[in-house]
DNA sequence: GCGACTAGGTGCACTGTACATCTAGTCGCG
DNA sequence: CGCGACTAGATGTACAGTGCACCTAGTCGC
């Protein structure tokens, strides 16, 4: 899973929009604190089609200045420094509504597409 | 079902987050042309959560523009004139696309969400 | 004539995001 | 040592999408 840079990862197979973005990062934190870059890993296994590491960055940033992720500088004597990010209580919150959240959409897309005629 | 004017039914109940529109609109209007009005109800019967009458109106034109759309003006004798939409052939093509789309989507939270521990 | 309702549309400010670019740390290699 | 590859994080900018307020214009009932 290699990141570029400004990478895209534009999978051939399809993905959750977008838009999915900070309730998706904020449900892969609940798996445990980590750093952006691996955060975009965890997010592209959980079924997100494009991860842009700038947008991860800076919605960490914005959840941070929201108080759902606190964060801290970790040395990691294996390349630059790392900023380690936890879920606060109030995130480990969110978290569990993001979660419902994207039940509801599931479940709401199963109703929809019953309603599809065509296939 | 009010349409306000700037109206965004706000549903108490949650519903697809608004990045469906585009979709949802092409996918409504495969079950028959209809003007812009009528299509808020049936994207609200979709799921669609926040309906607001002028991006439905704006993305209209776009499809418009792009030729997934053909609309002509047609006096309803019962109030202004309303503008009736119409899939053109490239417009059922996509709307098969995004059926699949919105298909793919359900499938990728239905393994997302067995991942998740917390309920 | 006037207000309610239906239908469609514009203007504008704000947010989100893609993409390019930058900094800075370690490691391996010649 | 000097240099390139790789990891990690961040910013700058231009552009698209959207929310909300507001506007036009038709019919109908009073």
């Amino acid at each position: 899973m290699p990141f570029g840079r400004g990478t895209t990862t534009t999978m051939t197979e399809v993905g959750l929009p977008r838009s999915f973005l900070r309730p998706v990062l904020i449900i892969v934190l609940g798996n445990g604190p980590s750093h952006g870059y691996e955060l975009a890993v965890r997010m592209w296994e959980f079924g997100l089609a494009t991860v842009d590491l700038a947008g991860i960055y800076r919605m960490l940033r914005v959840l941070e200045r929201e108080d759902l992720v606190a964060s801290e500088w970790e040395p990691s004597g294996h390349g630059p420094p790392r900023r380690v990010h936890t879920l606060t209580e109030a995130g480990a919150a969110a978290a569990i509504d993001h979660v419902a959240f994207l039940r509801d959409v599931r479940n709401l897309l199963d109703r929809a597409l019953d309603s599809v005629p065509s296939t």
